[in-house]
DNA sequence: GCATGATCATGC
DNA sequence: GCATGATCATGC
């Protein structure tokens, strides 16, 4: 057998090999072929990784599956609600429960903690239609343990499932019985299922495992899920973000945004649904939120453009307000404007055709050139020593620089800051000038 | 038609 | 309540 390509009594060993997965699905990770047809229990996943990705055989008794590194391996599935978001397909099975060694357990150093103290997590996309091979794991694996307060809520729960087993009760148990870890059924659930003897009464009991409930996993996954919208893709995985990205909006571009509306069942509100394009754009992104993870963990500024038939943008480029009591002692480098302008951009453009009908033009990648961002520092310096001359009424003008300027932006003309030498003024921000963009889109 | 001023809906 | 992204409005 050739050599591990990890080191299975070093849990991060584990950890970083297990990220050859990400985005992969284990077919693709490793060749099954001659196995996966041949194979009987083709529910078990996790097995089929730990025997075929890491090479590895469990331990037959109690320990982790990793007993040197002391790390139990799970797979479980994640599957999409209607916002977008990552959640669990359902509950985390941990261990199968023996009435009737349990109640002679103590908390300490008992065999579910034993084995499940440090869990390997492999998060995969569900879909029904594919064998369990060929589904995705769409997040980076977790090396995780319970936290501290959630153990002691744990450790309760245990002790209920334990106390009603010694009760006589274990026929009786129920998930809802505990907060964070359940006793949830294993079994076939049909009737010939054998049931289970229990140790303080002679009734049998139906089969049960510790679990951790989907709510709780949830937690989990949102705390872990610098989840990749995008990344449930194999080809984007492969081939970037960027490309990713086009693949997204492909099936939209050229077509109206009353036609992209009816396809996603979103419209307009109003006449001053100033948001609109940029909801819109999220929608075809997949979510309803506010943000794109894969976005910001990247820090790229999505920015929706709509231009005029002959390619000129309808508005300037906003950005976030500064203040005057601030700027007078920031640096360029320090400064919102200069960190918004480093940063890559993602642009999502419209464009009105002959017949004046907004369609969806293209999507694109922009960085900001360096002498640009020069002359948006020139700008910027010119707006910092204006106001700590106490001008801050004359601010630069977009006549006086090819790139930006410097223009209200507040709830209406009496939304106003102070500035440091205490005249109240309506809020301002910088903007990129639509003549300077219009210019880098043809690039 | 352009430059500049003013404002809106949204979400946290 | 307020920042944000974006758009609307107006005067020259």
């Amino acid at each position: 057998m050739a050599q591990l390509q990890y080191d299975p009594t070093s849990a991060d060993s584990i950890l970083e090999y297990a990220k050859k997965l990400s985005g992969k699905s284990l077919s693709q990770a490793v060749d099954l072929t001659g196995v996966a047809e041949n194979l009987k229990h083709k529910g078990d996943l996790g097995t089929m990784v730990e025997r075929y990705f890491f090479e590895h055989t469990p331990p037959n008794n109690h320990d982790p599956d990793f007993a040197e590194a002391g790390v139990e391996l799970k797979t479980t599935g994640v599957k999409k609600n209607s916002d977008g978001e990552y959640k669990a397909k359902e509950r985390l099975v941990l261990t199968l429960i023996n009435y009737m060694t349990l109640v002679d357990e103590d908390w300490a150093g008992n065999s579910l903690m034993n084995k499940c103290r440090l869990m390997l997590l492999l998060f995969y996309y569900y879909e029904q239609a594919l064998p369990v091979y060929d589904r995705k794991f769409v997040f980076d694996p977790l090396l995780w343990s319970f936290p501290e307060a959630d153990l002691k809520i744990i450790e309760q729960d245990w002790k209920t499932i334990q106390n009603k087993v010694n009760d006589g009760l274990a026929h009786e148990l129920s998930e809802g019985d505990t907060f964070y870890l359940g006793a949830c059924r294993k079994g076939s659930g049909g009737p010939k299922e054998p049931l289970k003897q229990q140790p303080r009464s002679p009734i049998g009991a139906k089969a049960r495992a510790f679990s951790l409930k989907p709510s709780y996993i949830n937690t989990i996954l949102s705390a872990h899920a610098t989840e990749a919208l995008l990344l449930d893709n194999e080809q984007k995985v492969e081939a970037g973000l960027d490309v990713a990205t086009f693949e997204k909006f492909k099936p939209y571009i050229g077509l109206t945004v009353d036609e992209i509306s009816d396809m996603l069942d979103f419209h307009k509100q109003g006449k001053n649904d100033k948001g609109f394009y940029r909801s819109l754009t999220m929608r075809m992104l997949g979510t309803k939120k506010k943000v794109i993870p894969e976005f910001e963990k990247a820090g790229v500024e999505l920015k929706t453009i709509r231009l005029t038939t002959k390619g000129m943008p309808k508005e300037d480029m906003s950005f976030p307000i500064f203040r005057y009591t601030d700027i007078v002692d920031e640096e360029w480098e320090d400064s919102t404007f200069f960190n918004k302008i480093e940063q890559k951009f993602f642009f999502v453009i419209f464009k009105y055709d002959d017949n004046g009908e907004l369609r969806l033009h293209k999507v694109m990648y922009w960085n900001m050139p360096y002498e640009d961002r020069e002359e948006a520092h020139r700008v910027w310096e010119k707006t910092k020593s204006q106001v700590i001359a106490d001008k801050a009424e004359f601010l630069p003008k977009s006549s006086e620089s090819p790139v930006a300027h410097v223009r209200p932006k507040g709830k209406n003309k009496e939304d106003k800051i102070p500035t440091p030498s205490g005249k109240m003024l309506t809020k301002k921000c910088f903007w990129l000038n639509k003549k300077y963009l219009a210019q880098q889109l043809k690039k």
